[in-house]
DNA sequence: CCCATTTGACCATG
DNA sequence: CATGGTCAAATGGG
């Protein structure tokens, strides 16, 4: 693309982005890309997300995809998710979910799968900590220094297997097991 | 027909 | 200045 001509864009003024502070809750969860057919989809957390863009990010050779919810949800749900896939290892996402959920989804309400009984066997070794100058292993790295307010970080590793197998439940909506998979980790907000 | 998706450009921030 | 983030409009698909 480098500098195409410019198009005749009608300008319209309107100062997005309201309020640059407060409210600072990102969550980072670590996905691994279903090893099936599509390697490029990244997985639901039970709600519709749409994209609203994509940028490539410095540093990272792929770009990194910008989700919000969908319709009315666009309404009331400040949920927003941001998908990036690693450089070092494309077959993981990087999911970073920021807003509190609010949607609902009435009865048939496909979420994460059974978890298996194997541990998390998640090889994060490789070079994950090779970013741009970070010495640091874990992503956890949250040294601004400046006028840092409080930015909770959660790093979340569970590994997706099939979750496309737990679509729809059958006869009643007795899914019942199937809770929370996120562990503690709640904010008193 | 409707909605989700896509691309570009712009802005705000560090 | 650079980067990242969001919006905005247009198009295609279901």
């Amino acid at each position: 693309m480098e500098v195409s001509s410019d198009l005749n864009r009608s300008a319209s003024s309107s100062q997005r982005s309201r309020r640059r502070r407060d409210e600072g809750e990102k969550r980072v969860i670590r996905v691994a890309a279903p090893q099936m057919g599509n390697t490029d989809i990244p997985p639901d957390d039970g709600h519709t997300w749409r994209k609203y863009g994509q940028k490539a990010i410095l540093g990272s050779n792929y770009p990194r995809g910008y989700y919000r919810c969908t319709h009315q949800k666009l309404y009331q749900c400040p949920a927003k998710k941001q998908v990036q896939r690693l450089d070092d290892n494309p077959h993981f996402f990087e999911v970073i979910y920021h807003g509190d959920h609010t949607c609902h989804m009435s009865s048939t309400a496909p979420l994460f799968p059974p978890l298996p009984p194997s541990a998390n066997a998640i090889p994060m070794d490789l070079q994950l900590g090779g970013f741009s100058g970070s010495s640091s292993t874990n992503p956890v790295v949250v040294g601004s220094g400046s006028s840092a307010s409080a930015a909770r970080y959660d790093v979340i590793e569970y590994p997706v297997e099939e979750m496309a197998a737990a679509m729809f439940n059958p006869g009643t909506s007795n899914t019942g097991t199937i809770d929370m998979i996120f562990p503690r980790s709640k904010e008193g907000k």
